[in-house]
DNA sequence: GTCTATAGTAAGATAGAC
DNA sequence: GTCTATCTTACTATAGAC
């Protein structure tokens, strides 16, 4: 089966709207909420119109789904590097590596710290919640990927436990006003993973 | 400042009919979702009406809430039975009562897997995703007052991680059908959590 | 005190002109 | 591609019978 190109945007006016709706929904939506922004709002501050809204998107819900989109592959870049980065740097253990990805997964929420909380806040619309039950199972996936690529058997509940302890830790450094303050509870959750992680049985 | 006593229910009638919407509601919730739920629809399978529904309730969400709350009660009870239980047994150690805790848990959503679902889905009226994350800091606050009384330091770090395992651990247990399944891989995740608390640093 | 029937209201979605 | 005006839906509130 072929993959179908998505359709690439040509006209300047139409991709100007497009952002200039992403932009304006990203600081409604931040300000008061998704459940809480109105539509209208959203193009007020864009300068646009509600036709245009629904010409760009299906609708509010899609206009958080883009924002999200953008902000998760982002994210994917960054860890991505991270692992490339030490890899090229010698290092191959499962468990480091897992754990560098997950540091610079938390790094990410720290400097998108606003846009971060608004996908952390449960304030989303429907269905959202499990497209992120979904990502974090394809997070966990590739780190297992990582012990297969070492010839290592995928320990499932270590899996589990570093998944659910770096989503938690993700919503308490969002919280913290102070980023420095924040960068040091990340490091001392992914420090005490990684002191815990070389056990094996 | 004095606690104002909740006015009891005295009427035979209003209670059975509030009890049947709350059961009407967590049918209708669970199957076709909150968001999509019509009031219409819950107050028909209840044999009630509208008026009827906001005479018991404020609202779609205050019902939803109510049917969080029991369940809530229920699991507090499960677990502060279950660490009374291990205490009259003679264990004091604060890592494996907070182990024992959790693991009562995870029995409990288990147990109520159908219900527990609907609070783990995302589906919920605005402002319930920060009600359980406040939830989420109180059980770590108690988790954290086990380690007070044994006159142990608390370990932050380790608390987080076993917090963020329990959630994750708990979303996943009940998306098994099978409830002996459910159970090995609470018991997993307990079980890999019990052997790497001991360690001290 | 409890319920039925009905109206109000707000906001997301759409149609069709330009 | 963009906009204005309109529609629809469903939660919310209330009047009044029992």
């Amino acid at each position: 089966m072929e993959k179908v190109e998505k359709p690439v945007r040509v006209s300047a006016r139409g991709a100007a709207t497009r952002s200039a709706l992403l932009e304006a929904a990203s600081h409604v939506f931040r300000t008061v909420g998704f459940d809480k922004a109105g539509v209208s709002e959203v193009v007020a501050h864009a300068g646009a119109s509600v036709g245009s809204l629904y010409h760009h998107f299906t609708g509010k819900a899609d206009l958080y789904l883009a924002l999200y989109e953008e902000f998760q592959q982002r994210q994917q870049d960054r860890t991505h590097q991270a692992v490339v980065r030490a890899r090229e740097a010698g290092e191959s253990d499962p468990r480091r590596l897992m754990n560098i990805a997950a540091r610079a997964y938390l790094e990410g929420c720290i400097e998108e710290r606003e846009i971060t909380r608004l996908f952390y806040s449960g304030d989303s619309p429907p269905g959202f919640e499990a497209l992120m039950r979904r990502q974090l199972r394809e997070w966990t996936g590739r780190n297992a990927a990582l012990f297969r690529k070492a010839d290592e058997p995928v320990d499932e509940a270590l899996l589990m436990i570093v998944t659910g302890s770096i989503s938690l830790a993700a919503t308490e450094v969002i919280d913290r006003e102070d980023r420095e303050e924040a960068r040091e509870l990340a490091d001392a959750v992914v420090e005490r993973l990684s002191s815990l992680t070389p056990r094996t049985e």
